[in-house]
DNA sequence: TAGATTGTTAATCGATTAACAATC
DNA sequence: TAGATTGTTAATCGATTAACAATC
């Protein structure tokens, strides 16, 4: 349905997310935009204006059901179904979000990983076996695997990419420090560690050089 | 320097950088804003307007030198400088980003990891034995450090921060699953792995309703 | 000089915020 | 009903792109 939604409203969904978990989680179930504005910092106007892309479920005078919003945002988001994904990487970053549990509590179901390192493949990483690179395109042939994450160094981080959208996979999530470049119909999601910690740095610099003057 | 750059290009700075990098990898060292265009995905416009907020250093008829960018960029950011980090948690990504290279080889020294948990003081991570989360205020005391991660649950994630801040820390890098709140003149920046799956997660659901048309 | 490419101004586009009427 | 709060339009702000004059 509808309106087509703006990039930047899509990044802010997780964060209303977020937010709504954790009033959930202290048994709140009405909440205003004024006040949700104080808590997340965020502006009033926008925070409506956001909710109201898919539809208003607020109600005037009211406010929004925090049950309710919730459950729409992760319709939205697509939290409402289950993924399986797999690993293509084992090294420290891998193997990290091999065990990370939340990603499993919220529906992405963490299946298999896989590398090209014979002095990897067949050693057990979380009592999963990691699988051969090379036994991809069967693999993926009789499983039902929804996106794959490559935390390949940079240096292969496009021939695996290559890879996974010929044998047809159709979402990325990319923790190469280096963008990969897919056909328009595959999803791509960067995860740019290194980025971010340069953006940090710069803004250290910028509060030291404020804190100067 | 200046005009007060605004986030939109210091986000992509990194970008720039990385790109460069490769260029001089590739032993080429005159680029032109159209060519970067091209290869980059960006508009020459824009890439040229961003390059110019920090004080032209292109050339006109020629393009910019690679070296010569790739160094101011650098400069920019505050990579040229060498920054001391300390990794708060010692959990799979806490452990997963002590032993990431690259962060190492562009002047991020991780020094010590620490935790609150018993079974985790002591032991061996990496060569590194970990600290104890109650020696912190000392251990800041002594040490000279520019940046610390903070990887722990999210629960711990604003505890954290504030005990950070109250011993002096200027820059935290979040990797938990939550906002913190810090003073002005403390620079933070968010990793949120699940927002950015829950990103990728919506990308998908697009691209195959896309599909379906 | 002629050709190329930057630096920069002006035009466009998109996102945020303010204001208020609609309505619970 | 009166008070509160949404939904929505209008105003503002910021970021991107186009165009072209400056200049190497």
């Amino acid at each position: 349905m509808s309106e087509k939604i703006s990039p930047a409203v899509i990044r802010r969904l997780p964060k209303y997310y977020r937010y709504l978990e954790d009033l959930e989680g202290k048994g709140i179930d009405k909440i205003s935009s004024s006040q949700m504005s104080l808590e997340m910092g965020l502006n009033a106007s926008q925070i409506r204006r956001d909710l109201n892309c898919f539809g208003g479920f607020g109600q005037q005078g009211y406010g929004y059901s925090v049950r309710k919003l919730k459950k729409e945002i992760a319709r939205i988001l697509g939290l409402d179904q289950r993924y399986n994904v797999i690993i293509i990487g084992a090294g420290r970053i891998g193997q990290a979000l091999m065990g990370y549990k939340n990603f499993m509590l919220e529906g992405f179901n963490v299946v298999d990983i896989f590398d090209n390192d014979p002095a990897k493949v067949g050693a057990e990483v979380l009592g999963r076996e990691v699988q051969n690179i090379s036994t991809l395109a069967s693999y993926l042939k009789d499983k039902n695997i929804d996106i794959a994450i490559i935390c390949t160094p940079k240096e292969y981080a496009q021939q695996s990419a290559d890879l996974l959208v010929s044998f047809g996979i159709k979402a990325i999530w990319n923790f190469a420090p280096t963008d990969v470049a897919v056909r328009r119909g595959v999803a791509v999601e960067n995860v740019h560690l290194s980025d971010s910690l340069y953006v940090l740095s710069y803004k250290l610099k910028e509060k030291i050089k404020g804190a100067g003057i």
